[in-house]
DNA sequence: ATAATTTATGTGTGATCACAAAATAAATTT
DNA sequence: AAATTTATTTTGTGATCACACATAAATTAT
């Protein structure tokens, strides 16, 4: 018998879904930024259809809003909203930090140092884009290792309904310094203790945005 | 001049949208029914484009899993993916709840009382679709109140991942009794007690599931 | 009979099109 | 000059089709 090995291609449409998805979730669209069905397929060379199928993938995952007419763009979010979003974070975070805290090991640590170090970098340069990429890094490669996938991604909805938002508010204030509970999250991560480490996740989200919002 | 109040249009796959997610999260599909596009599209009356962004959506939600060969089917949940998100709902449910609290006039009080014989009546009546119908129905009418969307999109998103595999579980153990914490949420409604709700709303989820493992 | 191979059927993907509605631009009137 | 009307363009929706591939059924060979 012949064992028939592909590998399931990447989909056409998943390659365009993961280019917009990043692109979201980064800020490399600001809010109120609009997206066409023939837009998205021309600058990808596809036809209408794939098009339209990742714009609604996106929709329902909260990273697009429909408008009543039925046209796409990024969100723009009320304070209340945004406020909303952010709780989320300061619920979710703690936990799934929790989470991956036992199964922590130094090579986990020394990655997240170096991605923070990479972070002071993007505050030196000032680049906003790569800033909340090393960012969102830093958090993400820690989660991952909670083993809780349903967790992980509605942590990451999460981000990506804020992404744009976010973006202006670096804009607006600049990135003026390094993420200060970094250190700390990782101490804490040495020192396993869990509820330093529940604190030190929930105030790095909370003040990242209390720093952006005042 | 002259206002155009025209409501936008169901648009045809919404209402398509809609009925099977409901038919999802109340259960009325099994584990890994699978479902096809022209099945559908058959089964409406429409074509297979109208069909597939359903499926695709509700694909996005994680209502259902798309296998890697590209057909659409309700999830299987292992033990551990069920576990976890009781978790999320035993971390969200509370906090929502609590933001429900101070706005939880005695008007809805009422209302989730009569609910709550609602339940009973499917529990005597022994009929699974309706119990899990009417319990979701209690714990929404109380957190609409909380003013959160974000949050209760998430939450409303768990129940449709656990939708088709809480029905089997019900239809394994019978459902025997009506969930007894709801008088205590109840109760720590009329007397304004957060801590207690948070706790009562708790371990009316957890035990939930614990009542349907074991 | 059982396993392997072939055939037939079912299924999702992407492309193209017509259509209606909305948004924009242009022209006209006030 | 401003407001209104008309024309033009842009846009999402739903339908239909060809295609490739997966799955199921039937057939053949061992």
């Amino acid at each position: 018998m012949v064992i028939d090995l592909k590998i399931s291609e990447p989909s056409l449409q998943d390659k365009i879904y993961r280019e917009l998805r990043q692109k979201i979730m980064l800020g490399d669209l600001r809010p109120g930024h609009s997206l066409t069905l023939r837009g998205l397929a021309q600058l990808y060379d596809v036809s209408m259809t794939p098009a339209r199928e990742v714009l609604r993938r996106l929709a329902a995952e909260g990273a697009l809003i429909v408008t009543n007419t039925g046209r796409f763009m990024t969100p723009i979010l009320s304070n209340d909203r945004l406020e909303e979003l952010n709780a989320l974070r300061g619920l979710l975070e703690p936990e799934i930090a929790a989470r991956a805290l036992p199964r922590a090991h130094l090579a986990l640590i020394d990655r997240m140092q170096l991605i923070n170090s990479r972070i002071a970098q993007a505050v030196i340069q000032k680049e906003p884009i790569s800033y909340v990429q090393a960012n969102l890094e830093f958090h993400r490669s820690l989660y991952l290792r909670a083993q809780a996938p349903a967790m992980l991604a509605l942590v990451e909805n999460i981000w990506l309904q804020i992404g744009p938002t976010m973006r202006v508010l670096y804009e607006k204030i600049g990135v003026l310094e390094t993420p200060k509970h970094h250190v700390s999250i990782l101490a804490a991560l040495k020192s396993s203790d869990e509820q330093k480490l529940r604190l030190m996740i929930q105030t790095d989200v909370t003040n990242g945005l209390r720093m952006l919002t005042r």
